[in-house]
DNA sequence: CATGTTTATTCAATCGATTGAACAACTAAT
DNA sequence: ATTAGTTGTTCAATCGATTGAATAAACATG
C-alpha cells in the first residue's frame, strides 16, 4: 500500500513540469513577480531576483516555450524550406544556418519539398501556421509559380532565399554569381584550346540557371566559339541524366570536345561513361562540374569544378534573416548577397597537368 | 489623403492574422462555437459546421499552433538529435524520419552535436524548453555520460535512439547488428586468405564501436587467426585517420594483409595511402569499409563495405516514435529493432575479380 | 505632519484555442 | 401539461508566461 502510494507520488512528480507558479508558491510571490525576476526587470530587487534564480534552479524550472511564445507573438522558430537535405550542398548550408540561428536563441524547423511544387506549398502552410519568426528557403525545381511565396511575404514573414532564388519576389538572397562562373568555366576551356564545348545544364525556368547559360552563351561569343545545334541540354542534372547526355552527345554528328555540366552529378555521370567507353579525358575531352561535391576529388582523373563556399552561404542566409528581424521596418534596402566562387582546375580539363 | 488611409488599412489588413474569434464575429457565433465546429465537435449542427469552414477559407484563417499546442499540452513537434547531418549516412536517416513524421501531422526541429557533449546537453534542454513531444537521437562521439538522455525520460517524454544508442538508457532502439557485420566481414576476408586482419574502429565506450571490436575478435578467433599486437586501433573514423592510421600501420614489422575499417571515410584514408605507396589493392592488401558511401563506388577500385539500408533505419525510427506515442502506457515493451545489413563485395577486397 | 518620490510587488488582462459544464430551445413521451 | 431527452450553443476556466497599470510600503522633503 505504501509502496503504491509512493509510486503514485513519484509519477506525478515526473510528470509534472514547474512553473513560474510554483516558484512563487515556494517563495510566497505571485506569477508575475517570478516573471519579472526571470526576465531581469528592472523594478525587481536583487534579493528576490537571486531567491528566484535559486529556487529556479532547485526546482529544474523550464519555461514553457510555448506559453510565451503565444503571449509575446514571436517563435523563435525559423522554417528551412529545401529540396533535399541528402547532398553535401544543402547539408553544408544547412548546418552552417542551424549553427548561426541557435547561437542566436532561434531553433530550426526543416521541411524538404523533394523537388514537388505541392509538397512545397505544404511546407509553407504548416511553417506559417506554426507561427515561424522567418523563412529561409530554397526554391523546388518544379515551382514556376511563386504565389505561396507571395503569401508569405503577405503575412508580413520574413523571407530570405538562397541558391534558387528569385528575381520577381523580391527579397533578401543569397547566392553566387552564376553568369560569371560560367565565364570563368568558358574561359578556362578557350584557353586550353577546346573549342566545341556542349553546356550539360538544369532547367531554364530557374534564375540559376538561366544566368548559367546566358553566362555560357555570351562567352562563348566571346570566345569566337560557335555554340553547336543541340548542344545546351537541359535535365535534372543526376548522375544519370549526365550518362544519358554523355551518350547522346557522343552520337552526335559533331561531336563536343569539352563538357560544362551544372552539377558535380551530371559530370560524374559523363565522366563514367567517357571511361567506359576509352575516351581520354582530358586529352580527347574535357570535364567540368559544378558545386565541388567531395567525389569530384576522389574520382581519377578528378572533376574540375566551381567551389560555391557552402559554409558562407549558410552563415550569410542566416545572418540575412537576423538583420531582416532587426529592422523589419528597413524594407527598402534588399540583402541581395552575391558570394566569390572560384573555379578549382583539375585533371579532368587540364591538358598540361 | 486617401491613398495613406488605403494604404494603412491594407498594412493593418497584412498584419492581422484571423483568429476562431473572428470567424465568429462574421457568423454571430462564439469562438468556442468555432472552435468546436473546426474540430467537428458532434454536437455542432452541419450548417454550422459548413458555414465556418467557409468563412474559415473566406478569411483565410489559419489556426494558430502554439495557442492550440500550449492548450492541448501537444506541440505535434520532435526534436532530432545527430552528430552533423553533413554525411549520407545522417542526411539519409533524418530525410526518411522527416517524411514519415510529416505524413503524420509532426515537424521536426533538428539539433546538431557536431560530437560535443555539451552541445548536446544545450541541444536536449532546448528541446525541452520547446515542449516537443518526443525526441530521436544519435549520440555524440564525446558522450559518456547520459544524465541528460536520463533527464529526457524523467520529464517523460519519448525518447528513441537509432545508431548511437545505449543499452543502459533502456529506451527504444534502431540499429544493425554490427557484431554480425564483423562476422560477415572476417568471414569474407578469411575466405579470400587473408590472415593478417587489422581493424580500424571508433572509440569502444560507443556501444556499436564496442560491438564490432567484440564481434571482430569473436570471428578472429573462430576462423583461427592471430589478432595482431596493435591491430585494433580507435580513432576519429575521418578520411585523416584512416590515412594516419595505415601509414603507422605499413611501418609495423608484421604488417597486416587486410584492412578492416568502421568506415568508409577510414576505408578511403587507407586505400588512397596505398595506391600512393603503390600498393596492390586487393592484391596485396584488402580493404573493406562500413557504410556504403557514395564514393565507395566512385573511386577504383571500388570499396567493399556494409551497407546499412539508410532510409529503412531512419523509417523505423520515426515509427517507433510514432508506436510510443499511441501507447504511452505500453512501456513494458521496448522496441528494439535490429536490421538486416549487407556486405557489399567489391573489388577492394576480392582477389578472384 | 502632509506630500511627493522611489522601490518592490501585486492585479488583471492578454495571447488564441480548447473543453467540460451549463443552459436554452425544441421534440418526444407519459 | 409535465417530465425526460436531444440538440446546438454559450459560459467560463484553462494552458503558462508576459506586461502595463495599480497599489503599497519605505523614505525623503518642505
Amino acid at each position: 500500500m505504501f509502496k503504491r502510494w509512493n509510486k503514485s507520488i513519484k509519477k506525478l512528480e515526473i510528470k509534472k513540469k514547474t512553473t513560474i507558479k510554483d516558484i512563487g508558491d515556494l517563495l510566497g510571490l505571485t506569477p508575475s513577480a517570478v516573471s519579472k525576476a526571470l526576465n531581469n526587470h528592472p523594478r525587481i530587487s536583487d534579493k528576490t531576483k537571486k531567491a528566484v534564480q535559486d529556487a529556479a534552479i532547485k526546482l529544474q524550472y523550464q519555461p514553457n516555450f510555448l506559453s510565451s511564445a503565444l503571449r509575446k507573438g514571436k517563435s523563435n522558430m525559423v522554417g528551412l524550406i529545401v529540396p533535399r537535405i541528402n547532398t553535401n550542398y544543402y547539408s553544408s548550408v544547412i548546418e552552417n544556418i542551424e549553427d548561426v540561428l541557435n547561437e542566436n536563441g532561434y531553433n530550426v524547423i526543416m521541411a524538404q519539398t523533394n523537388e514537388s511544387y505541392n509538397k512545397e506549398c505544404k511546407s509553407i502552410d504548416n511553417l506559417l501556421n506554426i507561427q515561424v519568426d522567418g523563412i529561409i528557403a530554397s526554391i523546388a525545381n518544379e515551382t514556376v509559380s511563386f504565389d505561396y511565396y507571395q503569401k508569405i511575404k503577405e503575412k508580413g514573414v520574413p523571407l530570405v532565399l538562397f541558391d534558387r532564388g528569385e528575381n520577381d519576389l523580391d527579397v533578401d538572397y543569397i547566392g553566387i554569381d552564376d553568369y560569371n562562373c560560367s565565364h570563368l568555366i568558358v574561359a578556362h576551356l578557350a584557353g586550353q584550346n577546346y573549342k566545341k564545348i556542349a553546356h550539360i545544364t538544369g532547367y531554364s525556368h530557374t534564375r540559376i540557371f538561366k544566368n548559367r547559360i546566358r553566362g555560357f552563351r555570351d562567352a562563348m561569343q566571346k570566345f569566337d566559339l560557335p555554340i553547336q545545334e543541340n548542344s545546351i541540354i537541359e535535365c535534372n542534372l543526376q548522375v544519370e541524366d549526365g550518362r544519358r547526355i554523355m551518350k547522346a552527345l557522343l552520337n552526335q554528328e559533331k561531336r563536343p570536345d569539352a563538357i560544362y555540366a551544372a552539377s558535380d552529378n551530371a559530370a560524374l555521370g559523363a565522366l563514367e561513361v567517357l571511361l567506359e567507353e576509352g575516351i581520354q579525358v582530358p586529352e580527347e575531352m574535357a570535364i567540368v562540374g559544378f558545386g565541388n561535391e567531395p567525389f569530384s576529388t576522389i574520382i581519377k582523373p578528378q572533376i574540375s569544378t566551381i567551389n560555391q563556399f557552402n559554409a558562407e552561404i549558410g552563415k550569410q542566409a542566416a545572418l540575412a534573416f537576423l538583420e531582416r528581424i532587426k529592422n523589419p521596418e528597413k524594407k527598402v534596402s534588399l540583402n541581395k548577397i552575391i558570394l566569390d566562387s572560384e573555379l578549382m582546375i583539375r585533371s579532368s580539363s587540364y591538358r598540361k597537368l
